[in-house]
DNA sequence: AAATTTGGTTTATATTATAAACCGCTTTAT
DNA sequence: ATAAAGCGGTTTATAATATAAACCAAATTT
C-alpha cells in the first residue's frame, strides 16, 4: 500500500489544494469563504502547504487593503496527483 | 465542501476498512502485514473501528493460538461508501 | 476620536497517530 | 524441568497535528 502524503492527508490543505488545482490564484478571503475556515486555521496550513513548496503566497495590496493571493505551484500539482492515485488504491476506484 | 469523516481520515484505518471492503473476514496478523504497520498502532485503530460500529472484532483459537478476527459492518460499509463519496469531491473525479 | 471591521498572525490547547514498553501464553532448546 | 525466545496482542507514553482562541495593525465607520 502506498504511503500517503501527510501533507495533502487533511482535510483543510487538501481542500485548499483541490480549490487551486482548478482556479489557479485564489485569495485568503476566498479560500477563508470556500473552506468555511477559521482564519488562524487557515493561516497556519497555507503555511504548511507553502514550506512545502505546494503552494506560492503573495502579499500585495489592492487599494489601500492587502490581500494575500496563493497558486498552486508544480511541485505541488504534481504531489496532488501522486495523491490522487494513492488513495485510489484504497478506495477501490 | 463536505465533511471528511474524521474516523475514516487517517492512514491506516482507512487501509485496514479498504481490506475489510473486499475481504469479509481478516485476521489481525494479515491486517498487520498488508498494512505494514506496528502492533501497538494497528491495535488501537481496531479499537476506534470498533468503537465507531465501522468493525467487529472477534477473538478466537486456532488450536492454542489465539487469534483476532475483523469483518466490516453495515455501518462501515455506508461510512466508507459515502466517505469516498465526499473524498471525490476533493479529488475532482 | 472612539469603536468596529478587515485581514490576517501567533500562541495555546485539544486531538491524533505512532512507537515503545509491557504481558500472558506457547514453543523450542538445554 | 527450566530457561530463553517467539507469537499475538494491549497499555501507556511521546511526538506530531489540527484547531481555536487571543492578539495585532491598518482601515473604515459612527
Amino acid at each position: 500500500m502506498k504511503e500517503l502524503d501527510p501533507i495533502l492527508h487533511s482535510q483543510l490543505r487538501l481542500a485548499v489544494m483541490s480549490i487551486l488545482m482548478s482556479v489557479d490564484e485564489a485569495d485568503f478571503v476566498y479560500l477563508k469563504e470556500k473552506t468555511e475556515s477559521t482564519a488562524g486555521n487557515l493561516s497556519v496550513q497555507l503555511d504548511k502547504l507553502s514550506a512545502a513548496g505546494y503552494i506560492t503566497v503573495t502579499k500585495g495590496f489592492v487599494g489601500k487593503k492587502t490581500r494575500t493571493t496563493c497558486q498552486v505551484t508544480e511541485q505541488g500539482r504534481k504531489a496532488f496527483e501522486e495523491y490522487v492515485n494513492a488513495l485510489k488504491d484504497y478506495l477501490n476506484l
